[in-house]
DNA sequence: TATTGTTATACTCTATAACTATA
DNA sequence: TATAGTTATAGAGTATAACAATA
């Protein structure tokens, strides 16, 4: 029922006012700007980011494992590499053992946007966590990507934390 | 079975994995959709509920006081206020210094669906944290909020060394 | 002239289904 | 029959501008 509660406000309602989900959309909208601004060049933001860095590493990808990796729908995955392709930046080429699917090559200029972006990502990072010491930055990262991972990975994927899915 | 490039990663570049935008967005969708499952009956869902909960306390608050606190567009707040007015959650009441302004007042029954929420997030807060012990769950909701509002109540953007104009 | 709130419009995302070519 | 990729369309969400009433 109603209640005197909210007139009086006791410490532990105080504590209410710190609502996670606000938090967290706050602070992923502040850190989606300052990346945007950083990469508004580069097709498909941070998502193109991201697809550069995982389809740069290791064997050869599908764009459907691509997508699945980042979450990202297959459908969109298809427009993000158009942009990506039309840079210059993938290859898309035919998978021999498969006639369906495409491996997605990173470019030699590609990689070369890749290292300049991990630099511009490396500055976002810092100035969000700015405010946040050094050590509890640290912490953040930490506790942040086990959120992260809690939620994607599934028992049966063998997702090991030096490849986070 | 991943991989033996992972033997081979540099430490350096194992930081690098961790992307700290990518576990951000997951991490937010997932609380997001926990939320929107649990919230599913409210008006305006998990922003409804921050809109209720911020209207209800303290003094009377404008539509635009309402919307720059949430970091709410101020004509999305008219459509949040439509569906809540509409169930009989909130009124809007002649601000009687500002002929212009409306007064946000919540109703009884939306006291009492307030309520109910507030134990509804509670539960989807722990779900989203439990992999996270009790201690570490508190530790990231402190790191998390000092981001969240230094993000928002920075006085004059100054651009520091990591991010150039 | 500036501000509160509303409305209309347009644009971006996302979700979905349908389609092709393969398997 | 199922899967990889593409395309088209509709819906949600958001951004923007214009407007009326008031300051």
């Amino acid at each position: 029922m109603p209640t005197a509660r909210d007139a009086v406000v006791p410490l532990d309602e105080q504590h209410t006012h710190t609502d996670l989900g606000w938090c967290l959309v706050t602070a992923t909208r502040e850190f989606k700007r300052l990346a945007l601004e950083a990469m508004s060049d580069l097709p498909g933001g941070s998502r193109g980011y991201l697809v550069l860095k995982v389809a740069g590493r290791g064997q050869p990808q599908s764009q459907l494992s691509l997508a699945r990796e980042l979450g990202i729908d297959k459908t969109v995955m298809t427009y993000l590499l158009d942009e990506l392709e039309q840079a210059g930046l993938i290859e898309r080429r035919p998978d021999p053992n498969d006639r369906r699917a495409r491996h997605i090559h990173v470019t030699r200029r590609g990689r070369s946007t890749l290292a300049t972006c991990r630099e511009t990502v490396a500055g976002v990072e810092s100035t969000f966590l700015n405010t946040l010491g050094a050590k509890d930055a640290a912490k953040f990262r930490e506790l942040l990507e086990r959120l992260a991972l809690a939620d994607r990975v599934k028992p049966e994927d063998e997702c090991g934390p030096a490849a986070p899915c």
